[in-house]
RNA sequence: GGCCCCAUCGUCUAGUGGCCAAGGACACUACCCUCUCAAGGUAGAGACACGGGUUCGAAUCCCGUUGGGGCUGCCA
């Protein structure tokens, strides 16, 4: 293949669960590498496994791109609809006697190779010349020699045939296994950069003697780029069963999708300049293969979570509004939906905005603006009943909020005045008068929100807390 | 067990033989700012797994050891 054309890649998952965050980051690689390029990005569906694949995971995989952003050029294709292309691929294998029909089954190699140097399938019916029908067909692999894999991240590696076994390319009920698929796909799909997981590599020879076998030894080969994975808190590989990995999960929690790519793309590769802070835009520019690094990366939702926050700062003030109160429209709130109010989260908003860092925690910093009452936090209010200057702070606020100018220049004098009375500092004074309309210790600036909520509904708060808090104080 | 990959602060990383008494970011600690919380500012603690080589000189090259991981399916 001419490596100065358009480069082709594809990303091909196939559909066995959720989609996770390891996938996002081979497909955002996949992708970037693409556009850098001026390139293709394919999404093949690799959906030869019956059994396992189900269709909601293919529509999973699906929204999943399209909220990242990764828009594909080609596809979806689906491998369960190219069968066609596999099954002229095994004849033109087994009649070129790369194959042979393997009659054992799982339990008699595994009982044949117990105590072997070399486990897997020992070749038994390699030259037993059995029929190809309703059989399973391995592929004769050389017995010297090495198959060099050459990988633009680690260079060439190279596997000894002695050390693999003759794999199996089609089962017995005569439906091709993943590499021969693999393979056949990328061949026909004219896929020039192979860029995908390192848990990949090992079965990469395997499809390089497919490649061959198909395609003639002097053929070109696709660029192989084998990402390190990604681990969890163990260094192990993350997966679907231990690790809460599924990007449905982030989604919900209001991360941007553009602050998850950021994050992704610092996993294994770093910009030439250093510049962890980046658009979509500024990646794909700086983006190369030859940049990514050798080693597995630990998934830290505490860094993705700063970016996060980097970003949602970085929205200008409506495209924030716009996109936060979308978020919240689809996920479950403590307020009922029709006491929303859009004008009054409008004006909360920009406060809100540089103290978030998922669109998640926008919730509980605004929730007293739609509750009738607000949600007292249980430990907030312990720690003001029983304390005399709460109960003089309240009393006095009511006094003073009740007919002066509502501002929230005023508001903060009179409340700094107040404090000043009692011999407190500003600080201790408004925690009170800030438990009683919020129902928190923490939130957006307090006398801006009281301004917002209006006279009549903090000093209804004020004298509601005012009694609760009396009820309970000890005498 | 076999084959393969990997190895710099807790984490993500910069570093491709001298510019490194190892730089940045997140997290952490202290202080400043401050109506709470964030944000911001300043300071601080914190790493080249180990052992041999090569070299005038090694985090950087080579070998070994150790450690971690992946693969080893008629899954992908």
């Amino acid at each position: 293949m001419d490596t100065n054309a358009a480069p082709k890649v594809r990303f091909a998952p196939s559909p066995t669960g959720y989609f996770h965050v390891g996938s996002a980051r081979t497909a955002l690689f996949n992708w970037l590498f693409a556009r850098r390029n001026h390139g293709t990005f394919i999404l093949r569906i690799e959906d030869t496994d019956e059994e396992r694949g189900r269709e909601e995971w293919v529509s999973g995989i699906l929204s999943a791109l399209a909220w990242l952003g990764l828009e594909c050029d080609e596809g979806p294709y689906r491998q369960s609809e190219r069968y066609a292309l596999y099954a002229d691929a095994l004849t033109r294998l087994w009649d070129g006697g790369y194959l042979y029909a393997c009659g054992c089954s799982h339990e008699e190699v595994l009982e044949r190779t117990k105590g072997n140097q070399t486990p897997g399938y020992d070749g038994h019916c390699r030259e037993l010349g059995l029929a190809r029908e309703g059989r399973a067909l391995r592929f004769r692999t050389p017995r010297d020699g090495t198959t060099v894999v050459k990988d633009v991240i680690r260079g060439a590696v190279e596997f000894p045939h002695r050390a693999m076994e003759d794999f199996v390319v089609s089962k017995a009920n005569s439906s091709p296994l993943f590499v021969l698929a693999n393979v056949v796909d990328d061949i026909d799909m004219g896929i020039t950069h192979v860029i995908r997981g390192e848990d990949l590599l090992p079965s990469t020879p395997k499809g390089i003697l497919l490649w061959k076998a198909l395609e003639g030894s002097e053929v070109e080969l696709p660029v192989f780029a084998h990402l390190p994975m990604l681990v969890n808190e163990k260094r192990q590989k993350l997966s679907k069963r231990r690790d809460p990995v599924s990007l449905e999960y982030y989604r919900e929690q209001g991360y941007l999708p553009e602050a998850f790519c950021n994050y992704l793309s610092l996993l294994g590769w770093n910009h030439p300049l250093g510049k962890e802070l980046m658009t979509m835009k500024e990646i794909v520019q700086s983006f190369s293969l030859e940049d990514v690094n050798h080693s597995p990366a630990f998934f830290d939702v505490v860094k993705l979570t700063h970016i996060d926050g980097e970003h949602i700062r970085r929205l200008d003030s409506d495209e924030f509004i716009a996109r936060s109160s979308a978020w919240l429209d689809t996920v479950t709130v403590p307020w009922e939906r029709h006491c929303f109010e859009m004008d009054t989260y409008q004006r909360i908003a920009h406060l809100v905005q540089e103290r978030v860092a998922t669109f998640g925690e926008i919730i509980p910093m605004v929730d007293f603006f739609f509750l009738e009452s607000p949600v007292y936090d249980k430990v907030a209010v312990e720690s003001l009943v029983g304390n005399e200057t709460t109960q003089r702070m309240l009393t006095m606020a009511l006094n003073t909020f009740s007919d002066c100018s509502w501002e929230t220049d005023t508001l903060h004098e009179t409340t700094a005045a107040m404090g000043n009375e009692i011999g407190l500092k500003l600080s201790k004074a408004q925690a009170p008068i800030r438990v009683a309309v919020t129902g928190r210790r923490v939130g957006p600036p307090l006398f801006e929100s009281m301004v917002i909520l209006g006279r009549e509904k903090v000093l209804a708060r004020l004298q509601a807390f005012a009694t609760l808090v009396a009820r309970t104080t000890p005498e």
